[in-house]
Formats: structure tokens, C-alpha cells, sequence
DNA sequence: GTGCTTCGGTTATCGCCGTTACCCCATGGT
DNA sequence: ACCATGGGGTAACGGCGATAACCGAAGCAC
């Protein structure tokens, strides 16, 4: 893009890295597609030769993976946004789920990544990301624990976060990988999914009703 | 591998088809991965050079497809099976819930591809795909209709039907993509998945009991 | 000021990939 | 005997991730 980008001063060589995390970020959101983020494309958009970018990231995966992990921060945050502020704890368990499967549709792509893609990571980044992803399910385990102490939940709290887990992602990723398919309207079909979680699908006897 | 494979006589150059399909759904197999059967390898594993596949298939994508696309066939073959022959209707769909995960799990590679992967296929390959998926998903709405029937449902069996994929999905796709979280064993996972469809997660009153 | 190190980035290149244009030759029909 | 055609092969293109080797300017010691 830019023909003359200046080159960095002495001490802030770093500069360079936040410039390709941007770039590739953009790259990312623009095209969504996690192949046009290549090497090429991110250097060629900082107005740098390809590699130049290995100085700063060790290949291209430690790259997008760490473009993802941003994102995954600011998803942190808006779950804890969505959830927090809640007289009933139920309610703030179904808040925390709308909101996961929005941020996620939101961000395809950096969902896909995180949550969908074959995940070859390096040993140490692949110890961040699981401890990432530890506590951030253990911040749900807490909310859930919350319902648990309030006797509105049937099961243990690790049990039911698992499941809340599975379902939302299993919401969030068949639409994205499936926009195609004839869903109903988001927000029905989330809606339906929170009040399958709470009250079940099937009915005990032929007869019964709720 | 095989440094003499005879040439196809006159009307069997789609002999070499089969190879192929056969060839790369061992290698998807072997490897475990998408990205390690490329064409070169196809190509090296049926003794043939490269363009040649493409006397057959009319891209990468293609060959992946049809690939999958016979697994998809055995797929609903296996949840039919696992499907029919039960007596309770509530009791089927569990089955066939067991089985989808079941079978995803079995060939996780196969499953990536087909439900969690990007689908840029071409627009014909992409209508036969809509229609095999739309043809497999109203079999399920079908065996959804049979408990509405029965009066096993709350709702209508479209949406039921909606509900179970995206489930079934939720567990599989995740257990795919993040095989090492310390999920509890998969079959007391499956079994907890299927008891909140039932009978939901949450209690209605704190002193309620089932 | 002069020399040296070191940092920030480039040039050139490798090997792999999907894909295409073009050629070749054995076979079967006539 | 001919020759068209189908079943392949040869060579190559452009793009990819990645690496080795280099280079020039900025800072430091003296």
C-alpha cells in the first residue's frame, strides 16, 4: 500500500509486529477467508518484503493464531459484559450463550479459527491457548455453579457447563459453516435452543404438559 | 508406489476414477489430514502423474467432495440402521443421535471436511450437496414427525429437527476440534447430551425434583 | 571523528502446491 | 494400412510458506 514506509528507529522494532497483527487482522475481516491472509498479502499490506514478518512471528500460524487470540480476549470481555448483571442466574447463563453465539457470528472467521480449524500449534502456544481456554470454561463453570447453589440446575456444574459449551458452538459453528441451509431466523433459533437447554425437548408422558 | 500400472484398455479410462477416489479417501484416512493429500500425492499413490487426475475430476475440490460424498452415503446408511427398529420413537432419535456422533467420531477427518470446512465447491456440485443434505436432514425430520405424533414433543418437528442436528453437531465438531480438553469419556457425554434434550438442564422452581 | 557491532529489513532462492497447455503413442474401427 | 481418439505423460506457470545470506543505517566506545 504504502511504497515508503520509514523504517523503525532503533529501540521499537516492535513496532513492525503490531502493524502486521493489524494488517492481517484487516486482511482477515475483509476478505474472510483465513487462506488470503498468506505472508505475501500482510507484508505486501505493511509495505514490507515477506521476510521481514518471520523476524517477528515464527511462521504463519503463530501469526493468525495470535490475531485470533486478540479477538479471543475482547470475546472474553463481551461474554463477561453480556453476563454479568443479572438478578436471576439462569438468565445470566442464557445472556452469556446469546452472546457467545452472536460474538461468534460476528467474527466467522476468527471463530473458525479458534474453534472449527485443525489446531497445529507449537507446544508453548498451544500451553497458552489451553490455559486460555481453561479459564475462560472455568469462568462459565462459575456462572453455572451460581444456578447450582440457586438448586436450578439437575447436574454438577462442570457436567452443565460442558453442555452449554456444546450446544452454543454447536449453534454458532453449523451456521457459519452451513449459511446456506434454510435456518429460521437467529434469533428464533437461538431462542429455541435456550429453551431447549432449560426445559427439554420431549415431553415425560403422551399426556403431560411443560 | 506401483512403478508399472498397466494403461487402461479403450472403454475403461474411468477405472483410473475409481483409483483415484480410492487412493485419496486411504491416504484422508492414513494421514489424518486434509491438507496431506494433495494431488501430487494422489497422483504418486496410483502410480500417475499429476494432471492426469484431472482427466477425472475437475479440481482438488471435487476429488475432497466426492470423496466425502460416498462417506456420506455409509453415514446415512449407518444412522438408518442404528435409527429403525425401535419401538419408542423418543427411543430412535436417541440412536440416531448416538450414531451421528458415533460415526463423525469414526472418520473425524471426513466430518471436517463435509460439515466444519469451507464449501467453495462448484454451483452444480454445490446444488447435488444442498439436496443429498436437504434429503438427509427431512429423513430426521421424519423420524421427528413420529414423536410429534406421539405426543413426545413440545414442538413442531422442523424445528425439533433443527435443534437435534445442531446438538449433535455441538458435540462432535467440538470433540474434533479440541480433542485435547479434558472432556469427561465420550460415551457419559453423549448419554448427559441426550438427557438434556430430554428433559432440559434446568429445574423450573429451586425445589422441584425431575 | 572513527571503527565496530547490532538491529531492522532485503535479495535470492528452495521446495511444495494446484493447475494448464501441449505432446505422444497405442489401440480399435474402417 | 490408415488414422482418429482416448489414456495418459512432459514441461511449465504462478503462488505459497519458509530459509539463508546479505546489507545498510543507527548507536556505542574510544
Amino acid at each position: 500500500m504504502s511504497p515508503e514506509r520509514p523504517r523503525s528507529p532503533r529501540g521499537e522494532g516492535a513496532r513492525l509486529r503490531d502493524e502486521i497483527l493489524e494488517a492481517a487482522e484487516a486482511l482477515l475481516l475483509e476478505t474472510g477467508s483465513e487462506d488470503a491472509v498468506s505472508i505475501r498479502a500482510v507484508a505486501d499490506r505493511v509495505g514490507v518484503t515477506p521476510p521481514s514478518i518471520y523476524r517477528h512471528f515464527a511462521d504463519k500460524g503463530t501469526l493468525l493464531f495470535e490475531v485470533c487470540d486478540r479477538q479471543f480476549d475482547r470475546f472474553h470481555e463481551y461474554l463477561d459484559a453480556k453476563g454479568s448483571g443479572h438478578a436471576d442466574p439462569v438468565e445470566a447463563l442464557k445472556a452469556t450463550g446469546r452472546a457467545y453465539i452472536e460474538f461468534g457470528l460476528s467474527y466467522p472467521e476468527h471463530y473458525r479459527i479458534m474453534f472449527m480449524g485443525r489446531s497445529d500449534l507449537t507446544p508453548q502456544q498451544y500451553e497458552d491457548h489451553v490455559l486460555a481456554e481453561h479459564e475462560s470454561f472455568m469462568a462459565l463453570v462459575g456462572s453455572v455453579q451460581e444456578c447450582v447453589d440457586a438448586g436450578r440446575i439437575r447436574t454438577d456444574a462442570m457436567e452443565a457447563a460442558t453442555l452449554l459449551w456444546t450446544v452454543t458452538h454447536g449453534v454458532t459453528s453449523l451456521l457459519i459453516a452451513k449459511p446456506n441451509f434454510p435456518w429460521p431466523p437467529v434469533e428464533a433459533l437461538v431462542e429455541h435452543v435456550l429453551d431447549m437447554v432449560e426445559h427439554g425437548l420431549f415431553t415425560p408422558r403422551p399426556d403431560a404438559d411443560v
